[in-house]
DNA sequence: CAAGCTGTTTGAAACGTTTCAATTGGCTAT
DNA sequence: ATAGCCAATTGAAACGTTTCAAACAGCTTG
């Protein structure tokens, strides 16, 4: 019943412990036919590498550290809640190498620089993935000053270019922004994350663009930003229903922030589909639940994150930031046609 | 910059490495006043145990397993979220103690099983957490058969008691059909999840109580059973619909199939809180933003999550099963005064 | 004073792996 | 025949830890 161990496959075969790792590592320096052999014995004993002593040994972690974001605040459970899906799509890539899964919380990002300096001084792990990348993001310029080899979900702004899955929230926000538009929609107003997060900036930028290109200015009291929770959106709306000139749609950066304003709404008497048009990217394929079903601009977390483990996996083998670098499209779902703008809206 | 080992420590002191070791785990064998020499020394130079080695000798792996269910419907990716919570709690638990957090991702019960055959024969966690037990559920059963330790989020049916952290959903299912009835509701349909989860046994029992209280009996076409997603709760109330005589209420059993029921309600044009009243089970404080906000029965995941890191710990320490069980009562959260039956809908 | 006991410390082996200098055996070139 | 070379294999050390039999020193006891 005791495991299978180099030793014993040494034992077997008579060939010595050296002989039977390298062979197993399918050294060159192995005769063919003696690799073959060695391998069809460990085959046969069900041999599988003892973590434990190859990790002593190498003094190599062979472990990936993913960086949770769970807000402490216990009244945003909500928050995150995309982390399972997304540690469910590492690990299935990770499956099969010899790389394990290690996830550490952190509740900001002070927490997140300890952890990531623990993870690097004391070697508990060899590589590292984290989302929500900001402007000159400390985490970023941290692990590139160790070489420490990591994967962004989201790009950063900085000078060195690095492995990352982003998804592009310009083209998203553009396209919504677009679509509003050509609805006849004049006064739109955008939620957005927290504004030191890239990925808000570029959703800033998508929304400019496209209301640039039918020669509209830019209303900054249009534009509200606040962590990606109902409460924001909660609270956004109601700060769009003080304004002069309400708008007439809105676009919500995930599924919380517009569950936040398709509730508000509600209570205010205001019509959604009706009196706002709501657009929104689409996290977990919630959305469609919701009263009523927003179109949104949907990314496929699995694909999204399995990419992660590769890319992680490709950077940990030492692979060029070139090669580990993608750019994931949102894709529209229609969940209904959208409202065109109502006449006694269109005050502008 | 090389990290302190016993070696470093042993040289430091002029003390062997094998009375170093004993002394850092404080045992009664080495000297007081040496002990606390070394252990001094130890802190000076930053000692850390390194659990490669500890684990190589020991042969036990310092790992706490945490089955993790994500379906692999991609239809579904709502289903699991509640995981982030749960292991950040975990995590909190298990901060300080020598173990870690290791996270094993099963689609299904034959995954589970496979999982828990890995973790157990080839030393992959000296104990695990799993959640959603099932009527002879046999992943308790393998474990007891091994002496493997573990603690379950739920209940169980066997013989053997074992370590559990267990939201009283009887209780739970009591009181909110009570309150029902006692707002005048006669039909009220239960929506719960697959039959062979323990807790759904649980909820159809406090629900059938409640009724037989009040002299009514249990009419089985007004329950419903299915995994806990929006999608069942869709269709949950589409059937309802069918009925000859129309349920006025319906208890939900979590935030999801409560969504998927407001959701086809609006649809139907069926009026939530007039035609329908809905109560269901707050997993993550979401469903204060649903159309209309539903009163809820809300048990604080943190403490739950946290809990079972903690029963955990003593159970790997030995613990007795009487020691680290412990039910968890839901408390109701108000969000609007439930409507009484409307007359019209009161035929029984 | 020898023998025995007690409390403390030592030394070495062991866990499973990699790595690398040294060894072996067979071959070729001189 | 000898030297030299190459390819394949061996043997031993090392990673950091625990564990346990043995050693030691200081007592007490007879």
């Amino acid at each position: 019943m005791a495991r299978a161990t180099i030793k014993s496959i040494s034992k077997e075969t008579g060939y010595s412990v050296g002989t039977v790792s390298n062979a197993l590592r399918g050294s060159e320096s192995v005769r063919e036919e003696t690799r073959k052999e060695i391998q069809a014995a460990a085959a046969r004993l069900g041999y599988r590498v003892n973590m434990d002593g190859l990790k002593l040994r190498t003094n190599k972690s062979y472990r990936v550290a993913v960086l949770v974001s769970v807000s402490a605040d216990a009244e945003e459970e909500w928050e995150g809640v995309e982390f399972t899906r997304i540690l469910a799509g590492i690990s299935t890539a990770l499956k099969g190498s010899q790389y394990e899964l290690s996830v550490f919380n952190v509740a900001d990002l002070e927490d997140a620089m300890e952890a990531l300096k623990k993870i690097v001084h004391h070697g508990l792990a060899d590589g590292v993935i984290f989302s929500g990348t900001l402007h000159h993001d400390p985490r970023i310029a941290f692990l590139q000053q160790n070489g420490f080899p990591f994967v962004t979900m989201g790009m950063s702004d900085g000078e060195t270019p690095h492995a990352y899955v982003d998804i592009d929230s310009q083209a998203a926000a553009y396209d919504a922004t677009e679509r509003l538009l050509r609805l006849g929609h004049r006064r739109i107003s955008l939620i957005n994350p927290p504004s030191d997060l890239i990925y808000a900036t570029q959703r800033q930028q998508g929304y400019a663009q496209a209301l640039s290109a039918e020669g509209l200015p830019l209303d900054s009291s249009l534009i509200f930003n606040g962590p990606t929770t109902a409460r924001t959106g909660r609270r956004a709306f109601e700060a769009m229903m003080q304004l002069a000139v309400r708008p007439t749609a809105c676009i919500c950066a995930n599924e919380a922030m517009t569950l936040g304003v398709l509730s508000a709404a509600h209570k205010a008497g205001v019509s959604i589909g009706q009196d706002l048009v709501v657009i929104s990217t689409d996290d977990l394929q919630l959305s469609r639940y919701f009263v009523p079903p927003p179109s949104t601009y949907y990314v496929p977390i699995e694909e999204t994150s399995r990419l992660l483990g590769e890319f992680i996996l490709k950077a940990l083998d030492g692979a060029k930031p070139s090669e580990t670098q993608k750019k994931i499209r949102a894709n529209l779902i229609e969940r209904q046609p959208d409202t065109p703008a109502q006449t006694t809206a269109r005050t502008t």
